[in-house]
DNA sequence: TGACCTTGCAGAAACGTACCTGTCAACGGA
DNA sequence: TCCGTTGACAGGTACGTTTCTGCAAGGTCA
């Protein structure tokens, strides 16, 4: 109360600034600053004085200030593959969705938000907005995108595996081959004679990875391949390939769907052809839908869990950004999950549908 | 050529700055910043000059000073509900997946990204992005983080008409009533008699304004209301209520679902009880989802059109951020679609399904 | 030949914060 | 009494832009 007379002639942009809040405290900008972020050497009188003022006035720190002078942002950049305008592809839907509320979740917990880009490199949006890092999902070889991010320096965590040599600080993905391998197994041995593959004609790793292992398992167990490959980007195109597939002359008794819908689109052209499943043919396919456990009959679905993926990317991403030494390795393989359901259950279904358990009657 | 021979010591910082651009070209700042932004009385040749070396050096102007000092950030928020911990429910996917996607795309269309934000109120994470504006899905009544923003004179945009008296800028919706009505319509024409709702126990308006006109309906036409109520952020719950209704004495012959598993719930439920649909059962949900086509048999959906929607938000809010005088009215209602199935038409079904065609064979 | 305008650029002041470097008083020990 | 130490703050600079204001040089016109 000794000389705050001069009130510093009104804070001309309508927001209080942290200036505004010194004056009315009586003290100075670095004993605000230190009071609010509860760093120098004061007493809890003048910090609790000066948060109290600082709220009195509505203060908010000015973010982009924050950033200049810190070089901090807290944002996170989750790039989405494009096809055309759109953003993302409307077959990775629930996986995407899951994974970006994964992302998201994780992000906020440690103090990060994220700002949303396209994988296309339009510099003037990129450029725009300051980021702490990126995640990128399924990056081409040899994506400008993350060039870029890299030659700024910035961390750069992805979403499956980099292919060639793009150099990404770490990356997390499940094992394709793997999942693959084992699905093709549980057809097998669930009585499969010939094993057919819904795949997509895109190059991008999972694709590439599933394919290829699926060729090899043939291959190994002496079978010849039966698969039909689509622009997966395109819903009816996948429509229209499962129905070929089912038309062949070397009909599959069994059938893998690399992607989300190829469920539902195998189901509606067996029953077009009249095919039971999975008395004449065994189904499974890759989604994270829940629809396909309420699915008449309800179909085997390979989960490739884009929620641990998703916290994954980002820890591992802030870890980067903190300067973390991770005891964790910069490369996670997440291991997939197969649900298995009534479609790829060919001998002695082990029980009909019960209803659900209702909480009221016991 | 003339005087730029101190070199500027070596930028420091790594990145090259605006003042690294200008030492290189013998220019002053003030020129590069010019020329790089259109600005200013330049010859071509000086403009093209700056932007060579610029290019050369690889120079990106730094997003936080440049906020900093234009105080725009081309950032543009967008709340998610959260139950709990998880930022969006379950029940909202393909809704909030679409309407994000469009959001997204409109809004990098205009050169702004989007950043996902929590509808909870913490604020370390709120007032450490600087944003341009925000876009609020389904706010409610006493929104704290809608007030917050709208006092720092930040302009917000709602998905969803405002409860009470909340300060948006704008907002868009559907015309929820004119919605149910039409389809509570439409079920009656296709002989219902009694027709049940699975509705939510939330307090949105989405809910309570369609519940409130199943409830008109049924006064109207004089008929005893019959629906369960759960809690929508709950799949299984969903599940639940779906056979609930179904089991009730008084079983409704059609039913209509507010939320986008009801339908699969439902279906699964009819069959548990030998109900045919849409033979015993008429059947509409309320969905996005593009799996309602394929099911058996498909469903009667309701789009409430999210892409339409998120677009519609974006623009509004870049129309209020960048001063526009927007022809559009402030408040927007968007038509919903009925997309009619065969699970709700209960005389005649046209035509059996088609097999799709296929490019090769005309 | 001055007065005046246009062109082409440079100087310097913000924007709001964080933090480094003092400064001054009080205090304790020798 | 003197010196070193510590606590509690203030001053000032830097972060990297944008932009307002100026200021010469050259052209035009009376």
């Amino acid at each position: 109360m000794s000389r705050a007379e001069t009130p510093r002639r009104g804070s001309r942009s309508g927001r209080a600034g942290i200036r505004d809040v010194a004056a009315a405290a009586g003290v100075s900008i670095t004993t605000v600053s230190d009071a609010l972020n509860g760093k120098g050497r004061l007493p809890d009188a003048t910090r609790r004085h000066v948060r109290e003022v600082a709220d009195r006035l509505g203060y908010r720190p000015s973010a982009a200030a924050r950033t200049l002078r810190t070089g901090k942002s807290g944002l996170i950049g989750l790039t989405v593959t494009t096809y055309g305008d759109e953003p993302f592809t409307f077959t990775e839907f629930a996986y995407f969705a899951e994974m970006a509320r994964a992302a998201t979740s994780a992000a906020l917990a440690r103090g990060y938000a994220l700002v949303i880009l396209p994988a296309t490199s339009r510099h003037d949006v990129w450029s725009n907005v300051a980021l702490d890092g990126t995640v990128v999902i399924d990056p081409s070889d040899q994506d400008p995108v993350v060039s870029e991010l890299v030659r700024q320096g910035l961390p750069v965590v992805s979403d499956g595996r980099p292919a060639g040599a793009l150099p990404v600080t770490a990356w997390v993905d499940n094992d394709h081959e793997a999942a693959v391998l084992g699905i093709l197994d549980h057809l097998a041995d669930a009585g499969a004679r010939r094993i057919g593959l819904l795949t997509g004609t895109t190059t991008d790793t999972y694709t590439h990875l599933s394919t290829t292992a699926y060729l090899r398992w043939c291959e190994r167990v002496g079978q010849d391949p039966v698969y039909e490959a689509y622009p997966a980007h395109d819903p009816c195109a996948g429509a229209v390939a499962a129905d070929r597939l089912l038309a062949r002359p070397d009909r599959p008794d069994a059938v893998y769907g690399l992607f989300d819908p190829n469920g539902t689109d195998l189901l509606a052209a067996a029953r077009r052809y009249g095919l039971r499943v999975p008395d004449d043919l065994l189904l499974v396919c890759c989604s994270e839908s829940a629809v396909y456990a309420t699915t008449e009959p309800p179909i085997t679905t390979l989960s490739l869990k884009p929620r641990r993926i998703g916290t994954a990317v980002v820890q591992l991403l802030i870890d980067a950004i903190e300067g973390v030494e991770s005891d964790q390795p910069v490369e996670q393989v997440i291991p997939t999950e197969l649900i298995v359901r009534t479609s790829s259950e060919r001998r002695s279904p082990r029980r009909t549908v019960s209803p659900p358990r209702s909480p009221e009657e016991g």
